[in-house]
DNA sequence: ATAAAGTATGGAGTAGACTCCATAGTCAAG
DNA sequence: CTTGACTATGGAGTCTACTCCATACTTTAT
């Protein structure tokens, strides 16, 4: 598919697909015989992995880690699962800083407006 | 107590407070009177909850929003427990994206990884 | 009394992650 | 064949969130 397709389908806007092109954060893209960029549906899911990983806190850099493993596996290769659940293990942590913090919020709450009922 | 003692217990640094002060992240300081700034159980408070908030993918914008909130409660504005639970919110998306996350990665474990091919 | 440690200030610099610009080649429609 | 939409490129600019000066005043230790 082409640039505007993918823009269209994934949010991520052109100047920021080439930007994540040029420090390697997403497959190259093959080009045509025009030199247009061709993206696949590989692209997609990593595009939508990065706004996930992204949204809850990691950067590129850890997202980069992550990525060449996911779309590029070697089945044979034990490591490839030991990152992975590491990732995993990173997602683990987030989420339980999340729940801290949504307990910290609902006891200020709870604390200071007592007798709000809950939505 | 003193900025010695306060980037010892939470490890924010020193012009990193000074930073969140000129922003107006946290809450200003008063000084001594030589000038120096004297730092608070609330202050604590407060950078507990941006580093929790920020490690989970918070802006300190979107934290400047919560924190007079959090600090300064008027028990009878109802727009404060709204915005309190509108974090709450934001922060269980983070949790079920997190969980989305983590069951694309398992998926991909347990496929022993496919190699997907282009469009 | 002098050094060392702690603090203050304005402002410059940095890294990460985009975002915009000027210029130019490509292609479909009229 | 010209216009306009689409794409490409290198490089500059922006914004966030720090981080690092250089300089100077205060306090503590020897």
């Amino acid at each position: 598919m082409n640039a505007k397709k993918i823009v269209e389908l994934t949010g991520v806007a052109k100047d920021t697909l080439r930007y994540y092109e040029n420090i390697g954060l997403i497959t190259t893209p093959k080009r045509s015989d025009n030199g247009y960029r061709i993206y696949t549906k590989g692209h997609l899911k990593e595009l939508k992995f990065i706004k996930m990983a992204q949204s809850v806190g990691f950067t590129l850099s850890t997202i980069k880690e992550a990525i060449p493993k996911l779309a590029n596996p070697d089945p044979s290769c034990p490591v490839l699962a030991r990152t992975i659940k590491d990732h995993i293990k990173a997602i683990d942590s987030k989420i339980a800083e999340l729940n801290q913090a949504k307990t910290t919020l609902i006891s200020w709450v709870e604390r200071t407006l007592p007798s709000d009922k809950q939505e």
